[in-house]
DNA sequence: ATTAATTGCTCAGTATACTGACGAATATCA
DNA sequence: TGATATTCGTCAGTATACTGAGCAATTAAT
């Protein structure tokens, strides 16, 4: 490797980007057939466990930005894993649920999900896979408002 | 924060997506002005360490998609921050060199660049940091064929 | 109660990224 | 040499993500 070279590949940032490309390629990969992307697994997942939010919560709860939510969701509805309804109080939201078939196939993938976290973090030991995931959250947690995305904890509806 | 959701929060993909985010947007907050992004930053900075790559090699070189290369290295054209000549060797090539005002940019960008890397680790103690960036480049190096832009060191021309 | 400010969602525009396919050029092999 | 295989760049299609703008509905202020 030239040194110069070096410059680039120990920079977080370049690194991060990275990572993000192998961890999205090794979720692909272990879900293959399911045709479901991370982030679409993880708004299916948030919609089960808080039932009849509207979109601008689940985006604080996945830290998905707002722009980018309808198109998530309007995916996962054209495949009929989750429903959308217009709410009744306030009618600017859109209610999420999620449907038998969303049900099914979250409980169907699960094992892929949880091996593709492992394959992430195959190449460290015990003790670091510990580490780095609290650094991460470390990291993800005091940066949050950086993002455009922010998480929101117990701003959720529901 | 609800203990269900904690499902999602320490799943290492969330994380690293979240952290992905974070750093692109401390990125363009630092570099606002630039108008560059970090992988044309990334690109630009690769160029100028190997004159007269072509495309196919600074994939190599920087870890993007060859499918995605094309699109970056046509803005930083238009914005006449380096040259793209067809290879005479190899007429199926493009070879990439930086111009004067490509080089200008990256010596005017290299504190926002410096300072970015600092904001994101900046959390962290500093024995932290450099735990961090060690285990990042151990993943990316021992994951980096499940990519489908893996980095390959040495065949770069020039 | 009417105005003003805020919020929920959408849309247009731009950038990164992957898959799969293609034409053109080059390399390999029989 | 001529047929085959590979490589380089590109393109179409899809998905995530951000900015900035806008409309409709709701809430706050006067």
């Amino acid at each position: 490797m030239r040194d110069d070279d070096r410059r680039l590949y120990e920079k977080p940032g370049h690194l991060i980007r990275r990572l993000q490309q192998i961890s999205l390629a090794l979720f692909m990969d272990e879900t293959k057939g399911f045709d479901v992307t991370p982030v679409q697994y993880s708004a299916i997942l948030a919609i089960r466990l808080h039932p009849g939010v509207d979109q601008t919560a689940l985006c604080n709860i996945v830290a998905i930005d707002r722009s980018t939510i309808g198109d998530v969701v309007g995916r996962l509805e054209r495949k009929k894993l989750i429903r959308r309804m217009p709410g009744a109080q306030d009618r600017r939201t859109k209610l999420l649920t999620i449907t038998a078939a969303g049900r099914k196939l979250l409980d169907d993938i699960e094992p892929a999900v949880q091996a593709t976290q492992k394959r992430i973090l195959e190449p460290l030991t015990v003790k670091e896979r510990k580490l780095l995931v609290e650094m991460l959250e470390k990291l993800v947690h005091l940066n949050n408002e950086h993002s455009r995305a922010p998480l929101r904890i117990g701003e959720e509806a529901g």
